[in-house]
DNA sequence: GCCGATTTGTCCGTATGTATC
DNA sequence: CGATACATACGGACAAATCGG
């Protein structure tokens, strides 16, 4: 449940505007009137605004309003730009999920994979290989590397349920921000292996690399998900700066 | 220019931090302090460090400061998740760029062009097909439908140079929201075609297809970039709501 | 463990500027 | 021109997290 003003506001607004009661194209009510509605100030309804548009929401527009721009057609996706665990992502797409650990180990962060990741030298890691099943077909290959002081006592059991359960539940630990980037590749004999691949179909895999930074401001994971094309859809919203 | 003030910060700020004068993993001058250097208000310095801590420069931390997570790493990429169009992401990665118109046309919008691109059925279009050369080397096909109403006056001179020039500096209209959805396709005729392809080396491509919205609320454009997989990259910052 | 200083987070109120109609 | 709408900027108050003594 959210426990702040502004939030109360952002899940309302964007509850409305997802069942309709704001179509698309309309506008808002105005500020002044949104503040009558939830009793509250400018600034607060204005903060719940910002954080809808930059989800791509809605569209605020000097003079007029502000916009509604959002389509139900993206709702279907699998993959979003949001930070959500494989777990979550499935739940919310209705898929039945399970993970197989093909790899667990400890290791130390040499040069090689210090330039890769970014994590320094020296650098105690786990290093986790899962092949991630969707309705019983092997759909992604994930490979993870834990920073060991950030994230102690991983396990094997840990990682064949939910790491992220685990380090926001049992450890406290907030994950806040995440750098991604996306290429295609080509497949190799390991993701033939692991994801059942016919080259003659797709010979390429979409490819997400990911930085995780948590609370304390340090990065405690890198990781590479490896993923089938025919499940493969990243969503996101950009605005102009001016 | 900038004209606002936390543009300003915002600016100075982000270059402090690319030059390294904030190194990563540091903490930036508290907000107390930064209210002193720039001489303005708390929510002023707030805003600029929020949007900075929205495009990966930072990330604030209750009670402890605001850490610098930069990391020159992600200058040299292509396709940002940002808005830009190819001229400007060409030129600022130092490529050389040049367009081929493949086909010009204005259309009406149908039934099945509206379900696939979200603009009203009978909507006057412009079909454009172009093909995107870096460094002499084929590398995007790219299909835009503008709206005739939005974009009027288009012609075919216009979509050899830059049509994004055109929108902003001769109609005046302020691009403000993208959203954007990543897949990888399997390649056609058409791809195979234009891009030069050798399908034994990638048989897939990078396919972003985007909808943009203007500053009259509308959507005025869709859309869709196939890009060799060679030449592609795609970066993105995600916060986690909570 | 407690306390006080520091730092960020939330929320309020107000004034002024500027675009739209 | 005036009314309405959003944008920028300032100020202050209190809460919550962190850290050092």
């Amino acid at each position: 449940m959210p426990r702040t003003l502004y939030k109360t506001i952002y899940d309302d607004l964007k509850m409305q505007i997802e069942e309709g009661n704001y179509p698309p194209s309309t506008l808002l009510p105005s500020e002044k009137k949104l503040i009558e509605i939830y009793n509250c100030s400018r600034n607060t309804v204005r903060r719940a605004i910002n954080d809808l548009a930059q989800e791509g929401y809605v569209q605020s527009v000097h003079g007029k309003g502000v916009f509604v721009i959002y389509h139900p057609t993206h709702q279907a996706m699998f993959a979003m730009g949001g930070i959500e665990s494989f777990k979550e992502s499935a739940i919310r797409n209705r898929l039945h999920a399970r993970t197989r650990v093909a790899a667990f180990a400890e290791i130390t962060c040499d040069k090689r994979v210090s330039k890769r990741t970014g994590f320094p030298v020296g650098e105690p890691l786990y290093y986790i290989q899962r092949v991630r099943y969707l309705d019983n077909i092997p759909s992604i290959l994930d490979i993870n590397l834990f920073s060991r002081k950030s994230v102690p006592g991983l396990t094997f059991e840990i990682a064949e349920n939910s790491i992220y359960e685990y380090i926001e539940k049992k450890l406290g630990l907030t994950i806040v921000t995440s750098k991604r980037i996306m290429t295609v590749e080509k497949a190799t004999e390991i993701d033939e292996k692991y994801l059942n691949l016919n080259l003659d179909d797709y010979n390429c895999l979409a490819v997400v690399t990911s930085q995780t930074y948590g609370s304390d401001g340090t990065m405690f994971e890198y990781t590479q998900s490896r993923h089938l094309p025919k499940y493969f859809c990243f969503m996101t919203t950009a605005t102009r700066k001016i």
